[in-house]
RNA sequence: GGGGGCGUGGUCUAGUGGUUAGGACGCCGGCCUUUCAAGCCGGAGAACGCGGGUUCGAUCCCCGCCGCCCCUACCA
């Protein structure tokens, strides 16, 4: 929002690839996602690979897939920070030349002792600046002895302050920073200069990144006007916690999108669901389409507060797109999950089968267990409440559901379809005095192994004829083999 | 220790100087099914972190406190 004619603004998504897209990443490049195309801006792709020892390209690739799972298109990149060294370099030697910074000789055991010296004492360690005093013709000789050294930046004394998008008005001490190092001795940069320096040179406009950051902000700002440029608007979004309260992490279990996506989470479900932490479009709206929150996007939107991450919220909402899913959309990940699983469907059509159980599933591994239960019942595994009524019905759960399969036994050739398989039942049920449920939950807890299924004929429709009455059979037996050698 | 940020039901959140503080997830119950779900309807659950002020009136404005989180590296 600076400058004349407010140009479109330029974002960017800067993960360093040294571990996994972390949702907290993930949420981060939606919202300069969304900002870039609410404002039709541009959405830079920057990888921060200077941290040689941890970073990997098996990790850059799990960060774009994961970006191009979500839908996150970037317009410019990915640009990988490792190869702009000499720009970093020419950079920090600038400010050398501008007396905005400095060479430093200390070595690091010099500096870690004073730390400690300064916190035996119970005071507050600061550098003490000690080579900033050394006259440039020692800072020549010890550079041309060959003495390691780095650059110190040179931090004033007066308030930095910036109003941030999201925050409001944040102001720091100058007196309160250390000449913090932007060039290492090897001459790589220090993370805040190469930020600076990056982001200067991409033209970015405006910052949108985690509030982890809020401290690093005055640092790169003296930065910006050391090296005589404008500040860019800084957004600083809140964190994502775990149920405990703590900033989530690997030890909370799920925590990279690729963990979700094998979860059978819906790429659109997972992106709502991101967008909707941290950040709401006022009123009462959770499911939103991709347009919506594109057009409903604004960083005075984005909360404060830190966010737990709810998982179990995440698996409504997917359930929500599922059940609003056509089967035929589904297909592709349900079959690819049932490869998975080592289920043969023998080129059946398997969208009927998705039809029947997507309403009450959260996500395509529940969709894909099903369907597989649905094509071999003997897959089942009998669940808790399956166990407990079996328990509960005694004796008449064999029976009632041997009833049932003589019942349905003259369909087999016939009218095996939901309507008809309902009137059976029900005269079934009405000829020896039972209540329909106690006909139908025995059927459905053989097939399914629980008590939750879609309606029982349909159940049974969708399994067939010959797998039905077979293992309806089969289970009835064994349940009254298991009860009577009790 | 120093600096900074945050604080509305368990969780995600809406919201305003005067509201029965709204919605969603989860939980509980009802209806519907001579069936479990799904769906629909309803309910419980928040003294809007605590204590002061300003004000006729504060969840919303000011101050203090407490709690939680972040930074405080030749990590990013």
């Amino acid at each position: 929002m600076k400058g004349e004619g407010m140009p479109p603004p330029r974002v960017r998504f800067a993960p360093s690839p040294t571990g996994y897209l972390h949702v907290g990443g993930a949420r981060t490049a939606l919202f300069n996602w969304l900002y870039a195309r609410h404002t039709g801006g541009t959405f830079v792709l920057r990888i921060e690979d200077t941290d040689r020892e941890r970073s990997t390209d098996a990790h850059t690739k799990v960060i774009l897939d994961g970006l191009g799972w979500l839908g996150i298109q970037w317009d410019e990149g990915p640009f990988f920070q490792g190869a702009y060294g000499p720009r970093h370099k020419a950079d920090a030697e600038r400010l050398v030349e501008g007396s905005a910074a400095y060479r430093c000789f200390c070595t690091r055991e010099e500096l870690d002792a004073q730390r400690r010296e300064a916190e035996r004492a119970g005071l507050t360690f600061r550098y003490d600046r000690r080579c900033q005093s050394l006259p440039p013709e020692e800072v020549e000789r010890r550079r041309a002895a060959g003495v390691p050294s780095t650059i110190r930046f040179l931090v004033g004394d007066e308030e930095i302050a910036w109003d941030d998008a999201v925050h409001g008005r944040i102001s720091f001490q100058g007196r309160d920073l250390d000449d913090f190092v932007i060039l290492r001795s090897d001459d790589t940069a220090i993370y805040n200069l190469a930020v600076v320096s990056d982001d200067i040179a991409m033209a970015i406009t405006h910052v949108i990144r985690g509030d982890d950051h809020i401290s690093n902000t005055p640092k790169q700002i003296a930065l910006y006007r050391a090296l005589g440029h404008e500040i860019p608007v800084f957004a600083h979004v809140p964190m994502i916690l775990g149920p405990d309260g703590k900033k989530l992490s690997k030890r909370h279990g799920a925590t990279a999108v690729g963990d979700y996506q094998d979860q059978g989470i819906l790429a659109p479900a997972m992106r709502n669901f991101l967008a909707l932490l941290g950040w709401s479009p006022g009123g009462d709206r959770e499911i939103l389409a991709e347009e919506e929150m594109i057009a409903l996007f604004t960083l005075e939107g984005i909360q404060k507060k830190a966010a737990v991450f709810d998982a179990t919220k995440l698996e409504w909402m997917n359930g929500e797109y599922l059940s609003a899913r056509p089967a035929d959309e589904l297909l592709p990940a349900v079959t690819r999950r049932l490869e998975q699983m080592g289920v043969d469907w023998g080129g059946r059509d398997l969208r009927p089968l998705i039809e029947s159980v997507k309403t009450r599933s959260r996500t395509i591994l529940h969709v894909a267990e099903r369907v597989a239960v649905r094509l071999e019942p003997s897959r089942s595994t009998l669940d808790e409440k399956g166990e407990a009524l079996i328990r509960k019905m005694g004796p008449a759960f064999a029976t009632n559901l041997e009833r049932a399969a003589d019942a349905l036994e003259p369909l087999r050739n016939g009218e095996w379809t939901a309507e008809q398989l309902l009137a059976s039942l029900k005269d079934a049920a009405e000829s020896h005095g039972l209540k329909l449920g106690d006909a139908m939950q025995p059927i459905r807890v053989a097939l399914t192994g629980s008590t939750v299924s879609e309606p029982v004929n349909e159940l049974l429709e969708v399994v067939g004829p010959d797998r039905s009455l077979a293992r309806m059979r089969e289970v009835a037996e064994r349940v009254r083999g298991a009860g009577s050698a009790r």
